[in-house]
DNA sequence: TTACTCCATCGACGTTTGTCAATATTCGGA
DNA sequence: TCCGAATATTGACAAACGTCGATGGAGTAA
């Protein structure tokens, strides 16, 4: 049996570390941040993010999300899928409900990516 | 006749000042970041913006960008003219060439939006 | 003027995306 | 065990997107 421990513990994929403006991004590391900038930009994800983040706990159920963001029930869903998928947000299910979570430094990475000034 | 200095300091539309993460963001200011994201959502101009940023005054001729990215004239410059609209990047022409350049502090108030932790 | 170069725009195309209604799945309670 | 509630998945469709070849416009040099 294996134990695993602290499975949040993200791979950490290979956008890592050096900033856009440092030196030239090579066409593999745009692919990967490209695909976590993509995942951000839409409208209702970013308010999707910025509610659970506001959230007790940074964690908020998926049905206190679908009223105020105004959409169906499964747009929602597949929004969050989204949000999960690029390493944003991770989902713990309790009963019938759904709980979604910020991944602790997962923002804060994007951001330093993004530019040096604004870090350090 | 106006004398216009510094054309350079942007109207700092909506998106301003308030990270996604201290308190939930409303329908309009998500649409205005989305629509920043989205321009940098995208390989080819993640390279290009990048490319930029590592020229000399963080400029460059568009002469130079098309090879090294490996698409089209017409591709580049149509990704070139998003980031232009997004307002990360400045055109400015000079003979038959076209020079782009940074806009200084764009990526760095994306960054600080996107968390608080990384900045300051 | 003519010819050539650099770049932007246009029109067309296949692909991806955001959305919904319908359906499936999983869980707790009667 | 059967039912209702909360989510996820599927299938469909219109809109947006990334790409190209062809064309247009503006500058330079003969």
């Amino acid at each position: 049996m294996t134990v695993t421990l602290l499975p949040m513990a993200e791979p950490q994929d290979a956008v890592c570390c050096t900033p856009l403006t440092r030196e030239t991004i090579d066409a593999e590391r745009a692919e990967d941040l490209a695909r976590k900038l993509k995942a951000l930009a839409d409208p209702t994800r970013l308010r999707l993010v910025s509610m659970v983040a506001a959230s007790d706990g940074e964690e908020a159920c998926v049905c206190d999300l679908i009223d105020p963001v105004g959409l169906s029930q499964p747009t929602v869903s597949h929004h969050l899928k989204i949000l999960m998928e690029a390493g944003f947000l991770t989902r713990s299910k309790r009963g019938t409900w759904a709980y979604y979570k910020l991944v602790p430094g997962a923002l804060g990475q994007l951001s330093q990516l993004l530019d040096v000034t604004a870090s350090r």
